[in-house]
DNA sequence: CTTCAATTTACAAAAACATTACATTCTTCG
DNA sequence: CGAAGAATGTAATGTTTTTGTAAATTGAAG
């Protein structure tokens, strides 16, 4: 999976741990206090970063927050070793993407990274506002679901992977209902007029545009 | 980790000091004797338990041949005020795990619980109470057996370890069934109405969500 | 022979989808 | 400019697909 991952662990007795776990499946590199791992990570982004609360320089949730800053989508898992620290986290919603308590399992540690490598790589955002969870299957706009069908979110998604270009009817027809693509009944145009619809529904403006005589376009701003 | 602890100590003292050491740790009950326990570990099993030796009933040799006729692979930690109980116990080799002898210090303690809990190779999930053990192919809800069959075990296995992420269908069938996936007849929805049934029955909630046109997915929260 | 898991069958219910028909908008060219 | 023709919007409706579920059947283990 070549994944690099780092690790921020000040107990020498864990990292022994995650070194065993770990050997031969993923690329690690651990770092003991905040300052040394920020050191790094300025220099090169890992694929996914562990997190122990408790730490001598910075804690945790400091880390986390600037993590955040530089880049928001970073999967994180945060692991303590007290559940209430774990509780105080998710409450404070600062975005981490897992949680673990010790003490874990070594496969539960691998199963919950791989999971976390395997849903930020699925994970696609466009700039406005329009987020496609492909393990969900599911748009949101602005953190609200668009509620879509399956062919609504394989158009929708199309259209934005390609934001800005329009994309011919002819290619919708493709990828969305596959070859035996169907001549003309209005069914492409009523698929697009519900996805403004839920769109509209929830607060989106005008992103779907008709070009008339070729197709439609996701408007990128 | 949500780990659950069933503890039977007829000692009072020592019962504070075990809620003191295991406070916010893993979630315990006590038992002042062997048969409150088995009660109790009838109707749900805990991820290990820690005996005493002397108690008002039974005594910790017979609790802990019974626990071994139910489940031969729950982690059992004895404990005894008198070291040579404890040779006595281990001369018998009646299968407990681990042995400590009183006095012992609260480090020392969840040390030990931890090396068992990690040895028995649980596969734990966090954030829904969920515990799979791949030793005995049972998944139990907040402590809870949910008594499933070998394809109920598969396949609820799969989809909690991709928790969050819609498994496919075809992927499902490939996992569980084996590569002489079985075209169409309901077989998949009804395994999966039968998992819906029995996690209901043990309180768990609407885990396991229908993505229609593509599969299943264990619902992360 | 009994039991229990696994599968199949058959049908109900729900959701998604396609189609029709008509309205509207846009284009262009007389 | 303005009317005809073409492309798109959309509401209503009917069909198909997919899933849920109860009950019957098969099959293996004891």
């Amino acid at each position: 999976m070549e994944a690099l991952i780092y690790i921020v662990e000040d107990d020498e007795g864990i990292r022994e741990l995650y070194d065993g776990a770990f050997e031969g499946v993923f690329v690690t590199k651990m770092f003991e206090n905040g300052h040394d791992f920020f050191e790094c990570f300025e220099k090169a982004h890992p694929s996914l970063v562990i997190l122990d609360i408790m730490l001598p320089d910075m804690d945790g949730y400091t880390i986390l927050s600037k993590i955040r800053e530089i880049d928001e989508k970073m999967p994180v898992i945060i692991v303590s070793a007290k559940s209430d620290e774990i509780s105080a986290v998710k409450g404070l919603n600062k975005g981490a993407d897992d949680y673990m308590s010790k003490p874990f399992s070594v496969l539960e540690l691998i199963a919950r990274v791989k999971t976390n490598l395997r849903r930020a790589n699925l994970y696609v955002t466009n700039q406005n506002g329009f987020i496609v969870d492909k393990n969900v299957y599911k748009i949101f706009y602005e953190g609200k679901d668009l509620g879509l069908t399956l062919k609504e979110f394989k158009l929708l998604k199309l259209l934005i992977s390609k934001a800005g270009v329009t994309v011919e009817r002819e290619e919708l027809f493709r990828e969305v209902w596959g070859d035996g693509f169907i001549g003309e009944t209005r069914t492409l145009d009523m698929h697009v007029a519900q996805l403004r619809e839920k769109i509209k529904e929830c607060g989106g403006g005008d992103v779907i545009v008709t070009v008339r005589g070729i197709g439609y376009r996701f408007e990128m701003k």
